[in-house]
RNA sequence: GGGUCCGUGGCGGAAUCGGCAGACGCGGCGGAUUUAAAAUCCGCUCCCCGGAUACGGGGGUGAGGGUUCGAGUCCCUCCGGACCCA
């Protein structure tokens, strides 16, 4: 920045605006507000507490403090939220507006490996760094309820809400969750009754659904027979917080868990180490017990669509069915029965199935091994599924070379009859349905590429609406379309006349009637526009006469033929049994239709089924959470009492994790606070003297951010996690307004109302959804230029040759400029530290607010900062004298200045209530320019009170100016704490207004008629008008509409 | 491949319900101030044609079509971009 505005140097009028002055006036205001204390907000009960005001909670995302500091990107929200807050505030609301830090997580951890500083100690200090810069911009934060996720009395919490999850269960028939003690009263009770397979249910449900392959026969076991420890395992089986052994990326190297995203081809992102499948035990949350309730509420909050469907995506329900496929040539055990369950949610394709495939790991595979029918070949088998085994789930289901062995047995397809090949691939995984699949290769693109690879029948069963059409035509035809050499014209005719009808199948053979009694008028007519597209159809699908035409469907190997599965919704098609027919119905009504013939054989049941898993909330991480739970020398786990909370993180000397086989996490380095005794651990119910071994893993980093908007109600409670009083006023209907970044739609929010509704449903909080207005401030990009190969060139590598056009400096190139996001390596970051030197909070914040609507993502240009300093400059210009520092202001005022003025209140209101903030600022920029140019044109000053009124609506957006501006021009007390000045509504009409007059819908005239005037009296004026008489001279007028206070538009002839 | 959203001057962007396209800012051009520059202030600035004053005409919101007295805004097709999911 070589040509920066001299805005710092001492040059002009001794008062004048300036980057000094700008710094010198924050500083002064902020220190005044901190020692005053006036961004506190005392909650119900505590003095200065008004109870007569409304409540606006204001939530900002939870930062996390990086060691890097703020960048341009968070102020944006944080400015929005404080602009709305300090309106709020002025316009007699109570207002909470906290802030604190999430701060657990890898970086500190990193961090203390590689310079042995305790984590604690390291997030102390970014906490600090953040924090200074943060109030540097003025934010009206409630600092004294900041919290830190790490602090102890946080954590405890933490803790404790853990323990009420894990002491809880979902009830399906209350559809809530309960109280695990209420569960053992029903089982107790005989409400409740356990079954062979030791899954609960209620005493008196009786399963119609034939036993599976995975399955048990059912029968009702009373829960007195079992013995205490079956018992125990029924019980924490229902946990809502629940351990279980699941396969992760096992890293030796690093010696930790790794995420999907952290491997790459078998490797650990970071340090390229290799990373092995592992089973391990883990804690998860049972989320999808919620799933339902998740999904349907996202109707009563107040979220951008996107975000709605992303959860709704991320859900993922989707009805389905599970189907029951009878077995052949199989001798499976005694006590497997010969079915195969799948679930699918096409069961419309029944039909199309045309084998199967079942998990490498799937119980019919073993089974299988131990009596291998003549078809099988057992080595390869075995050593197919033992290979998978070591394949990341997700390398699984991505990779695009299918692979897999014939099982040598056949199952039924009940709808086909047809036996049909049971295979076993990796493609398939036991975590998902059933962990076996019908496959329907035309319309599934996975099982297509099994198909062709192995070499397995493709068959039709669905069809998009031409395709349809044309199986219609191939089956219906009459002769004389399909003898002449014109049968594809003659096609094509049919063809349209079912597109631009948008006809469904029931109306096709009417339509073929049409075309075939015209059939003598039919010609072909390559080379016009729809026609060809149709012509190249047929070609490309390999139909270049009747004959494969006609065969091609015959077969059902349209899909097929055209390389590729059609996996989205159409026609049923070649789906026909001697019992049920789905032929010509839409997917939706085939699903419903087949559904019902399943469950009429007794072969299957329509089914719901989610996507979304359970939350796997083990890490093996030192800078996290401790679990409240100790194990026995049995492996049986223990809750800490709450009263023995918060479990603390013991210290280490080392952080760097332990190369093993055997993945152990981090805190296990900590031998004596890992091996305890239940007294010393605060666990009830055990022999105090009871040797116990503590949770050595650690929670994950969305943990903490779960729940900190209940904290911030009640921040400083030692008796519960939040007051009960505190909670009911700021939360009784969620936070009124919560902003933050795009990327936290799914995760942090979805998991966040999952802690929200299992505390509701316990009685913990008051209200079922915590967010219930939510805003996503967009991204600040920023401008970078690329070649013409499309490289990106670094920011400083690039000189403007002229106005718009860039070259590389280094080869005189030219270069385009894009907008990209702000990286290191472009050399495109912004400061915020840097730009607040230069040109004070006030203009960095109305920088960022003017930029564009805050939900758009934008580019950071630092040219255009200097038009929102000078804006301030002037409107300082426009009330203080630049020689003397006194107000430049008059006694009487004057009738246009404060009839725009009043506009600019009006107007600044009614944009921040909408968070429009840039077209807030540009009423308050024109407001300046009309009182600079009335000052320069007629003398003409604003009022005091005039003055202070502006300063008022501006003390939101740049709140040390307008602080500044309030106390100069005479204002009592301080603008934070005044109310927002009020505006006539009467002055915001103008007595005259001028109209556009159209003829034709085209501009022709301007008029100024009277505001009030009515339709017909405008008419008169405007028809009476005689550059009006002159447009439409020679012109019937046929119509005249009036748009009163806008314009006239004359039909005339 | 699917979902969500978006295409308006040289740039960022304005434009309630379909009613005067381009508010406001940047940049650019011209002027004032200055020994000079910076800073500051004032004026002009969508494109084209004619008149050269305060005017008149034509075109124009990614492309093409449609609905309407009237479309940046609504509908259809296409092209391009962003984000999310796969």
């Amino acid at each position: 920045m070589t040509d920066r505005p001299e805005n710092q140097a001492d040059a002009g009028p001794a008062c004048r605006y300036n980057a000094a002055m700008a710094n010198a006036i924050e500083e002064k205001w902020q220190k005044l507000w901190a020692e005053q204390g006036v961004f506190r907000q005392p909650n119900p009960g505590e003095g200065g507490f008004d109870s007569g005001k409304p409540k606006f909670y204001c939530l900002d995302m939870f930062p996390y403090p990086s060691g890097s500091g703020l960048h341009v990107g968070h102020p944006e929200g944080y400015t929005a939220t404080d602009i709305l807050c300090r309106y709020k505030r002025m316009t007699g609301h109570s207002v909470l507006h906290p802030m604190g830090w999430d701060a657990f997580g890898l970086p500190a951890e990193q961090h203390a490996i590689r310079t042995g500083e305790h984590p604690a100690s390291f997030t102390r200090k970014t906490i600090d760094n953040f924090r200074r810069q943060l109030q540097r911009f003025g934010f009206s934060y409630d600092w004294s309820r900041e919290v830190a996720t790490i602090d102890p009395e946080y954590y405890r919490w933490t803790q404790w809400i853990f323990l009420q999850i894990y002491n809880a269960w979902y009830d399906p028939s209350a559809d809530k969750a309960r109280p695990i003690s209420a569960l053992i009263k029903e089982l107790e009770n005989g409400t409740l009754g356990v079954n062979h397979a030791g899954e609960v249910v209620r005493a008196d449900s009786r399963s119609r659904v034939a036993p599976a392959v995975t399955g048990s026969p059912v029968g009702v076991l009373l829960w007195h027979r079992l013995t205490a420890p079956e018992r125990r395992e029924v019980i924490d089986s229902m946990r809502l917080a629940y351990i279980e052994e699941k396969t992760v990326n096992w890293c030796p190297k690093l010696g930790t868990a790794l995420a999907n995203e952290e491997v790459i081809d078998g490797r650990s992102e970071r340090g390229g180490f290799p990373v092995f499948q592992k089973p391990l035990r883990q804690w998860l949350f049972r989320i999808t017990a919620f799933a339902d309730r998740l999904l349907r509420d996202l109707e009563k909050v107040d979220w951008p669509a996107s975000t709605k469907a992303q959860q709704a995506e991320w859900i993922g329900r989707s009805e389905g069915a599970e189907i029951d496929f009878e077995v052949e040539g199989w001798k499976g055990g005694e006590e497997a029965p010969p079915f195969l369950r799948v679930f699918t949610t096409r069961p419309d394709t029944l039909f199309g199935a045309t084998y199967m495939v079942v998990a490498p790991e799937h119980p019919l595979v073993e089974s299988v091994l131990e009596h291998p029918p003549r078809a099988c070949d057992p080595l390869a088998l075995r050593q197919y599924a033992e290979k998978a085994q070591k394949k990341s789930e997700q390398d699984r289901k991505l990779d695009k070379k299918k692979t897999g062995v014939f099982t040598g047995v056949y199952a039924i397809n009940p709808a086909t009859g047809e036996k049909i090949p049971v295979w076993t691939s990796d493609y398939v995984v036991m975590g998902y349905g059933t962990g076996a699949i019908m496959a329907v290769p035309a319309h599934d693109e996975r099982d297509f590429e099994f198909a062709s690879k192995f070499g397995l029948p493709i068959v039709d069963v669905v069809y998009d609406h031409a395709r349809a059409a044309m199986a219609h035509f191939a089956a219906r035809a009459p002769r004389p379309l399909t003898q002449s050499n014109k049968w594809d014209a003659a096609l094509i005719e049919f063809l349209q006349q079912v597109v631009n009808e948008d006809a469904t199948p029931e109306r096709f053979t009417e339509l073929l009637d049409a075309v075939a009694a015209r059939a003598d008028r039919i010609v072909r007519r390559e080379g016009d526009g729809p026609h060809t597209v149709w012509f190249e159809t047929l070609r490309s699908m390999g139909c270049n006469d009747w004959e494969s035409f006609r065969t091609l469907f015959a077969e059902r190997a349209a899909h097929r033929a055209s390389a590729g599965a059609y996996s989205r919704p159409g026609y049923a098609w070649n789906s026909t049994n001697a019992a049920v027919s789905l032929d010509g119905l839409s997917t939706e009504d085939a699903k419903a239709k087949i559904i019902g013939w399943i469950e009429s054989q007794e072969i299957g049941r329509g089914k719901v089924q989610y996507k979304l898993r359970d939350w796997l909330f083990s890490r093996q991480r030192y800078w996290g959470e401790p679990f409240p739970i100790v194990f026995d020398e049995d492996g049986d786990h223990h809750p800490v009492g709450e009263d023995s909370l918060p479990v603390e993180l013991p210290p280490l000397t080392d952080y760097e994790p332990e190369e093993s086989d055997e993945p152990r996490p981090l805190l296990a380095k900590a031998g004596g606070w890992l091996q305890t005794t239940a007294g010393e651990a605060g666990v009830k119910g055990l022999d105090p003297e009871t040797p116990v071994t503590r949770e050595a893993n650690t929670m994950p980093g969305l943990a903490g951010s779960c729940w900190y908007y209940l904290r911030y109600c009640d921040p400083k409670n030692n008796e519960r996690f939040v007051g009960k009083e505190a909670e009911q006023y700021w939360l009784g209907d969620g936070v009124d307004l919560y902003i933050g970044g795009a990327e936290h739609a799914v995760l942090h929010l979805l998991y966040a109302r999952f802690w929200h509704k299992a505390l509701y449903d316990l009685g913990h909080v008051s209200s079922e959804e915590p967010f219930r207005k939510l805003f996503h401030q967009g991204l600040i990009t920023s401008f970078a230029f690329q070649r013409a190969d499309k490289s990106l060139v670094p920011t400083d590598e690039v000189e403007e040759v002229r106005e718009g056009e860039f070259s590389e400096k280094a080869t005189g190139e030219p270069v385009k400029q894009i907008v990209a996001k702000m990286s290191k390596s472009l050399k495109n970051v912004v400061n915020p530290d840097d730009v607040i030197a230069e040109f004070g909070a006030d203009t960095f914040r109305l920088y960022e607010m003017y930029m564009g609507p805050l939900e758009a993502s934008k580019p950071w240009n630092t040219r255009d900062i200097g038009g929102l300093f000078r804006f301030c400059q002037r409107a300082w210009r426009m009330l203080i004298d630049e020689e003397s520092g006194q107000p430049a202001t008059q006694e009487s005022p004057d009738d246009e200045v404060e009839k725009r003025l009043h506009r600019a209140i009006a107007k600044v209101g009614e944009d921040i209530e909408k968070l429009s903030f840039n077209t807030a600022i540009a009423a308050m920029i024109e407001f300046v320019n009309f009182a600079s140019a009335a000052r320069e044109k007629s003398g003409v000053l604003l009022t005091p009170d005039q003055g202070r009124r502006f300063a008022l609506i501006l003390a939101p957006f740049a709140p040390h100016l307008g602080e500044e501006l309030w106390s100069r021009l005479g204002g009592g007390g301080l603008a934070y704490r005044a109310l927002w000045p009020e505006h006539d509504e009467a002055l915001l009409v103008d007595d005259a207004v001028e109209i556009a007059v159209q003829v034709m819908g085209k501009v022709r005239h301007r008029m100024t008629v009277p505001a009030d005037a009515g339709a017909s009296q405008v008419e008169t004026l405007v028809m009476a008008d005689s550059r009006v008489k002159e447009l439409i001279e020679g012109k019937t007028v046929q119509k005249v509409i009036v748009v009163p206070g806008r314009m006239v538009n004359i039909v005339a002839k």
